[in-house]
DNA sequence: TCTGGGGTCCTAGGACCC
DNA sequence: TCTGGGGTCCTAGGACCC
């Protein structure tokens, strides 16, 4: 039994964020920005046109970098690091508040714009998708040629596109030529263009395997390949370990999905300071009930209720902690979040000061089809019933 | 200079049931 | 008498991704 060879193609926005923030300030483009630190202003424009911009030297908070541009990276700045870390290597960054309308905005453009190659697309988030190229008639570089024009036609913004016969090496091969790339991947090309990468560098292999990896002396994908099955299994466990064989060589088999159901909704917050449980339970509690009211809010937008609340803790050593609550019934009620999500808080020790608050609602079903009892059925008295057989249901 | 917010998936133990 | 063996649900934590 074997399938027909799969085309499959990862295309990765370049600097997504930040390329749309650019089209916006055309004059910023050139220059480092940085993307991210939640609660600073958008840009003023004076009457002149002319516009004064944050910089990162000024930024004081709790923010991380969300993206920069490749000046910014130049000097060091990537996403994921602490803005106050972020101001030390590039004070004179230009500093932008993120705007996720707009990125939705321009994400939905480019997405619609590959649309009309095929439906056969993944979403990976804001950013990026797989696009099951099998079916699309035409070489394969001339396809993903005419994708990218056709995604910088709509957008104005430039992504990289990489075709591969599976989703991880498409995956991999999307970040080989950035920015606006374009790669083919064949599994001739595997010992010479995926084995002398770091095995980071693999969708799935993160810091703390990689971490491991390094433990044993495996620093690249080639490595993993040549690895003792064994060795990989005693540290790594079966499932992980075979995994891990599978990818060194390329292999990959999961399918291009179209559409899935959300599993889970949530909100957090980190405060700007440490909250004192006692002391600030005034702002906590209402807080609490905010981010509460917040994902009801989204469960109903969205159609879909949960029966399953449950919260998160960081304290202020990092330490992070969760419970959570399955309920009779589904809801995306606020009232009925938070009574779940307060059951939930009772059961955590509170005995350090709280960095973060969050509250999730998962088991999500679409609302409208829930087979919820309206209301408690009271077990019916039978003269007949054998009292060894459960009740019937 | 302490490290966001929104997700998914996996593991593992215990409860519970047949 | 040393006490099976699955299957599923619930809960907590952690790795990982964008």
């Amino acid at each position: 039994m074997s399938s027909p060879v799969r085309r499959i193609a990862h295309l990765d926005m370049d600097a997504f964020y930040a390329s749309v923030e650019l089209l916006r300030y055309p004059d910023l483009r050139g220059h480092a920005v940085v993307i991210g630190g939640g609660r600073n202003a958008a840009p003023e424009t004076q009457p002149d046109g002319t516009r004064s911009y944050a910089r990162l030297r000024d930024y004081v908070g709790r923010g991380v970098v969300t993206t920069s541009t490749y000046e910014a990276r130049a000097l060091g700045v990537f996403s994921a690091m602490g803005m106050m870390k972020a101001a030390r290597l590039a004070p004179d960054a230009v500093l932008l508040p993120t705007d996720f309308d707009a990125y939705r905005r321009y994400s939905g453009l480019f997405k619609a714009a590959v649309r009309a190659f095929t439906g056969q697309i993944e979403d990976r988030g804001i950013d990026e998708i797989y696009i099951d190229l099998t079916d699309v008639p035409g070489d394969a570089r001339d396809v993903a040629a005419r994708i990218k024009a056709a995604v910088k036609d709509a957008t104005g913004l430039t992504c990289s596109i990489c075709v591969a016969p599976n989703k991880l090496l498409a995956k991999i091969g999307s970040e080989l030529d950035k920015p606006d790339g374009l790669t083919i991947l064949t599994p001739a090309d595997i010992p010479t263009r995926i084995w002398p990468l770091a095995a980071r560098k693999v969708n799935g292999i993160g810091p703390k395997a990689a971490e491991k990896l390094a433990a044993i002396g495996i620093e690249t994908v080639g490595e993993l390949a040549e690895a003792d099955p064994g060795l990989l299994q005693a540290h790594f466990g079966r499932n992980y370990a075979s995994w891990l064989a599978e990818v060194a060589n390329g292999r990959d088999e999961r399918p291009v999905v179209v559409s899935s159901e959300p599993k889970s909704m949530s909100r957090e917050t980190t405060f700007e300071r440490d909250l004192h449980p006692r002391n600030d339970r005034p702002v906590l509690s209402e807080q609490f009930t905010r981010l509460c009211m917040h994902v009801a809010e989204d469960l109903r937008r969205k159609g879909y209720v949960g029966r399953t609340v449950g919260i998160k803790l960081r304290f202020d050593d990092f330490h992070t902690v969760t419970r959570d609550l399955t309920m009779t019934v589904h809801t995306a009620d606020g009232a009925a979040i938070r009574r779940g999500a307060t059951e939930c808080l009772k059961r955590i020790p509170l005995e350090r000061r709280i960095r973060l608050l969050g509250v999730r609602v998962s088991a999500l079903i679409p609302a409208g089809e829930q087979g919820d009892d309206p209301a408690p059925v009271q077990e019916e008295f039978r003269f007949d019933a054998d009292p060894d057989e459960p009740a019937p249901r």
